[in-house]
DNA sequence: CACCTTACCTAACGAATGTTAGGTAGGCCA
DNA sequence: TGGCCTACCTAACATTCGTTAGGTAAGGTG
């Protein structure tokens, strides 16, 4: 019998051990992260990850593309669904983009804080697949504009400090706290399509009418 | 004379040391970061740096400290100047703060993306300078709203969110492109304080009126 | 039953890591 | 001049790293 020491665990299938690396990424970086460090998170030894992975890159590679895999579905679910407006289009975008960092494991999370400063290898390998996901978010905001809904100075500017406030989450925001993803995205949303500042009239509405959906 | 191999190279003071170890470690995170790298860079053997520094987690401390350093000099300034009123006032700061990840070398930037998962030693040796930082902008937030010149439904989730566009641009953007950090500073502002979804009035005198401030 | 595959193991490899010991050479001050 | 300090060096240390070699045992299949 496949004597497993930590006899909770699973069998250290592709899938779980792509599971805890991402979240030991996620906490400690990539370099920071052994092979050690993840097999003990699985259950094994680390020579044992070598049966399922040829090496730590290729792990690593593995987690990134997922991340990449997760935001894009969410992207082409709602396109694929919706019939919104504008504002609402953006609000259902917003929140699929925060399913994929909070709700369909630690891989998109782990992506959008590792790549920028992961390895040119795997960067390089990687970059053409996020380039595409970002290339959908730019459409998005192209058509937006053209139908006149969306006023930004630079709308590729516009998009990136969103996407920049979005993905800082991560870092800040507990999704079993009081607020939930929806309410979160609801707020990003407004700050991000009415402004928050007071000149705005539109604003009141959202301080009276309270945070769930 | 102290023989010095790399001739083009001053002397390795304990800035430069920092200076080179921040750039470093803003490109390719701490672990990733050997002191033989940091060395080389300095033009120095890794022993060396042993007569400035008594580890490599003191180096990292220290770059992080000073990346903080940087920032609260920034506001502080603001905050000492300006007579501004709100909009105005944030402007400053949000520039302020930009200044800080480009202008005053890598040690804001180095911060703001390697902070989040610093070993624990260095993270909580750090953490009470960063909140204390948080605090001025959780202060100043305060008193925008109390003065009715901000109206977001979570005065903290605004600010968090508006910081995390604001430090993503060391990601994406170029200093020595074409926008400006003056540019980027009004955009940013425009679009947290006045929004870019279309149903907002106030943005077309942007649209009409150019970057440049 | 014999045999193969799958999933794990122990043991070890060379390389790289942070760090220390101990030495050398120039500049400054008594 | 002699001695100390500063700034660097070479060499080595123990440890950890990613990775490989080779073995064992369970389960399925002929």
């Amino acid at each position: 019998m496949t004597t497993n020491l930590e006899s909770e665990s699973p069998p250290a299938s592709r899938t779980r051990i792509l599971d805890r690396a991402a979240q030991l990424i996620l906490d400690k970086g990539f370099a920071a992260t052994s092979m050690r460090d993840i097999a003990s998170s699985v259950g094994v030894k680390a020579a044992s990850l070598y049966h399922h992975f040829a090496s730590k890159d290729e792990i690593f590679t593995a987690i990134l593309e997922r991340g990449i895999e997760v935001m894009v579905t969410a992207f082409e679910q709602v396109e694929a669904t919706s019939t919104s407006e504008a504002e609402t289009l953006l609000r259902e975008h917003v929140r699929a983009h925060l399913g994929s960092l909070f709700e369909f494991g630690p891989y998109t999370a782990a992506h959008v804080t590792t790549f920028h400063n992961a390895p040119p290898v795997i960067y390089d390998a990687i970059v053409p697949r996020r380039d595409s996901y970002e290339a959908m978010w730019a459409g998005l905001f192209d058509r937006l504009e053209q139908q006149g809904s969306l006023n930004a100075s630079d709308t590729s500017i516009a998009r990136l400090v969103l996407f920049g406030g979005m993905n800082s989450t991560i870092e800040w925001f507990d999704p079993a706290g009081v607020l939930t993803l929806d309410d979160l995205a609801d707020m990003i949303v407004d700050q991000f399509w009415h402004g928050v500042g007071s000149a705005n009239a539109a604003h009141s509405r959202r301080a009276a009418s309270g945070g769930a959906r």
